[in-house]
DNA sequence: TAGATTGTTAATCGATTAACAATC
DNA sequence: TAGATTGTTAATCGATTAACAATC
């Protein structure tokens, strides 16, 4: 199990436990793929098709067991558990995303915030304290964080991404509208805000299209 | 021209929109496909495909006129002109959006702020005042903005988006963790933080089927 | 049991890749 | 001209959809 899930599927995997989360507030017990489809806007065969990815435990004549498949997801996603990331970068977007509800609720932990600017060092956000950049390293190593949120001008994203990777990084979580170059067992996800809002200024002009 | 271009190859736009800016500001005339692909990390085949997609034109022997395909990507994108938006619920993240550079500089320009909070509305950000939102539909009718941010908590963003397509909104930048349901001429697009950080969680925690 | 719905295989569809002729 | 690289068609690959037998 838990074998090679087609990219696709792992893309909706968020979706799926975000509509089961919300079931299951409901009280709802079971689910069948066809609403499950109807929620999602796919196909019931699609639903059925990932669910089996997930490995499903679906019960035929009946539907899915909300909770249990709830569950499941949230371990396959790694949110069956705390986990500390630190934030490199303290301006407009850092702070918004350091008092973001939502990852507070899944259980990811500021475990500290850097910055360089003078006047930041020292300012309390969230509940610790900025630090200095060049004292990454130390925290980084002593507190064994894994995961870095990057809100950085895109000039100085890829060096302090190898920093980062040097002193034991190995989830980024970009925010800078660059590409991240670092070795292979580094996960990388990149947010370009920019390129979304372009998307939408495109569909927005050719709307007549669809 | 500008006809059907695949999904796939729409979201692949704002990338290579963004290599075009980076190349032509270091001053390179032309770029093959197998150049274009290395700096992309796709092929260069399919480089080939979605340059013709986008109305390709390259010169056999020498590569994608640099500057050509830069302005033409920006025109399909929308980024040939001006475009005002505005910005519904004034927390962390609509302030840190308002101060988010790239969008200025791609030439979306902030034409009203609105939130419901008492000790909000008059404040000035991005040189611009809070307002209510009982506001919204006089100002997006006044100023015919057809673009609009939310940010906005889950449980008001699909009722405020329906006020705003009313009022003659068509274009929908979503931050709220949930789907919004609008009539078809509505285009949005959502960017559910969570979900992003929940796809890096998974991979984190299966870096080694990679 | 009968009805409903899953699990799974096969068919279809669309996107990516390969190949090569056209041409700058 | 010869070399390089595009434009474009055909082949491959993978994801989605359809169909239906299994089974709760």
């Amino acid at each position: 199990m838990s074998n090679l899930i087609p990219e696709p599927a792992v893309k909706r995997m968020p979706m799926y436990y975000r509509y089961m989360q919300k079931l299951e507030t409901e009280g709802r017990i079971y689910i069948s793929s066809r609403e499950l489809a109807e929620l999602t806007g796919l196909t019931a065969s699609q639903v059925r098709q990932d669910m089996n990815f997930f490995g499903s435990t679906g019960r035929q004549g009946c539907g899915y067991p909300v909770a249990e498949i709830r569950y499941d997801l949230g371990r396959l996603l790694g949110l069956d558990r705390e986990q500390s990331f630190i934030i490199v970068g303290m301006g407009n977007l850092g702070m918004a995303l350091v008092h973001y509800e939502p990852l507070a609720e899944k259980g990811f932990v500021l475990s500290a915030a850097f910055d360089n600017a003078e006047e930041k060092i020292g300012m309390c956000v969230g509940g610790i304290a900025i630090q200095p950049m060049n004292e990454i390293e130390n925290v980084v190593k002593m507190q064994s964080v894994k995961l870095a949120v990057l809100t950085l001008p895109s000039n100085t994203a890829q060096e302090v991404g190898e920093r980062l990777y040097q002193a034991g990084i190995r989830g980024f979580w970009n925010f800078a509208p660059v590409d991240l170059y670092l070795p292979q067992d580094a996960s990388i996800v990149n947010v370009h805000l920019d390129a979304s809002l372009e998307m939408l200024s495109y569909r927005m002009a050719h709307a007549d299209l669809f």
